[in-house]
RNA sequence: GGGUCGGUGCCCGAGUGGUUAAUGGGGGCGGACUGUAAAUCCGCUGGCUCUGCCUACGUUGGUUCAAAUCCAACCCGGCCCA
């Protein structure tokens, strides 16, 4: 053994749930350290490649761990391939319930990966930007689109041959699915292929994923291989668990904390996040040392709602997220001069209904449940419990500029 | 294509002619407690500027004073057979 093993950065290792292959040794295509060392020596940056649906337009915090990664990748010299998936977005992934396959039009999937760029930050302050647009080299951004859109049956044939049914009820939720018996279209059968097939068209060296990505990565192995080029490696992270403590961060389960979350909501609600959540949180989202930090685990919540805050917003719009947070929450009504998002009145008839109030404002969404939450006694008018849906507001100057409160957590500050 | 079972509120799941906006559980939300947590306890959980009115049990029609409940056709799914 005359050369000694390199090992794997630190940046790479950090959060990391799997890699494959990783096989010890001196081998470029079995061993990532290795690679990044043959990618160094001959000043060729590896292709890292990271697919995302524009089914929605919201990035949550679940999606950053992975555009981290990519982001690391970049700051490592590499290229950063990201590969917008419009073409099968536009078909609509019919996981789950078949009742509910929505079929996204051609503009607004556009629309999505519009918003998606934006929010990692294309045309921002590079300071703040989840991605590095403005290095040369350091990104490419696709469309699978460009190669789906025209491929032919004889091709399609072709890629379908080379995964068989025991293969694909192999890999866990089809599994899953299959002997629960709920549906499982055909369709969606072609989704791992078509996912490999964007690895042979950008020829990635490596793709990013999470841990439920293994099985479509390593079709994308197979499918390159098939196509002569050396196969990808698959770097997986673990899924992030949302809000409730269980399942995993996504948008329908209502766990999620956005990108485009104002400060305080983002603080506000990372500051409440279970306790055995903030180890994950911190080492995936931030750039913290969690063995450094306090033990209080009170403390370490706030530490980590500041610091992921931060990354988004910047240290001195964090510093007042926790400020005004801790004011809202504090009961004293000291609650005047605290950064809360404003709604505006205009457009309201007065006299006005305090639970019509609520939901004009965006608090509530039917006025039946404003009700309620009246009746429940959770809302409160600059610190004030509001009684009675019923009460009535005479006129505008005197709710302008108090702050409404729904709960323990949601507030808006009224304005004209 | 044939047989068979099934489609109920955010989810699961009762209800098989009449106080049924529809039992129960989960989840969610609000309150108390607390660390703004967990656990626990209590309440709420279709819509409507609401003492009342409207819409709901796959869809559409029908029977009936009255249907989620009966009938018909259709749509969708599971399983078995081809």
């Amino acid at each position: 053994m005359p050369e000694k093993l390199i090992s794997l950065p630190a940046w790479v290792n950090r959060g990391k749930a799997d890699l494959f292959p990783s096989v010890r040794g001196m081998n470029p295509d079995q061993d990532l350290s290795a690679r990044l060392q043959e990618a160094l020596s001959n000043k060729r940056p590896l292709r890292v490649k990271l697919g995302i649906d524009p089914t929605g337009s919201d990035i949550h915090l679940g999606h950053t761990i992975l555009f981290r990664k990519l982001r690391a990748f970049q700051d490592a010299g590499h290229t950063a391939v990201l590969i917008i998936g419009d073409f099968t977005a536009r078909i609509g992934d019919p996981t789950g319930k078949s009742n509910t396959r929505v079929q996204l039009t051609a503009e607004q999937v556009e629309a999505n990966a519009t918003t998606y760029l934006e929010q990692l930050g294309l045309g921002q302050m590079p300071e703040h930007s989840l991605l590095d647009f403005s290095t040369p080299g350091r990104l490419e951004v696709h469309r699978n689109s460009t190669w789906l859109e025209g491929l032919d049956l004889n091709y399609v044939i072709g890629l379908l041959s080379s995964v068989t049914v025991g293969q694909m009820l192999a890999k866990e939720d089809f599994g899953n699915r299959y002997t629960a018996g709920i549906p499982i279209s055909l369709h969606e059968f072609l989704y791992p292929l078509l996912q490999g097939f964007d690895s042979v068209s950008v020829n990635a060296d490596v793709e990013l994923g999470g841990t439920d990505q293994k099985f479509n990565i390593a079709v994308g192995r197979d499918l390159q291989r098939r196509h002569n080029q050396r196969p990808q490696f698959g770097l997986l992270l673990p899924i992030l668990v949302g809000l409730d403590g269980v399942q995993k961060m996504s948008k329908s389960l209502e766990n999620t904390v956005s990108l485009n979350d104002d400060p305080l909501s983002m603080y506000s609600k990372l500051e409440k996040v279970p306790d055995a959540l903030v180890r994950d949180y911190l080492t995936l989202l931030t750039d913290l040392d969690y063995e450094s930090l306090n033990v209080n685990p009170r403390e370490l919540q706030k530490e980590m709602a500041l610091a992921v805050t931060a990354s988004r917003y910047g240290w001195d719009a964090a510093k007042s997220a926790q400020a005004d947070a801790a004011r809202l929450t504090s009961g004293s009504g000291d609650v005047m001069d605290a950064d809360v998002p404003e709604v505006s009145l205009a457009g309201l008839r007065f006299p006005v209904k305090a639970f019509y109030l609520l939901s004009a404002v965006g608090l509530c969404v039917s006025s039946s449940e404003a009700r309620r939450r009246i009746q429940g006694g959770g809302v409160r008018l600059e610190g004030q419990k509001i009684t009675d849906p019923n009460q009535e507001f005479l006129d505008s100057r005197d709710l302008i500029g108090k702050v409404l409160q729904l709960g323990k957590k949601t507030f808006r500050r009224l304005g004209s």
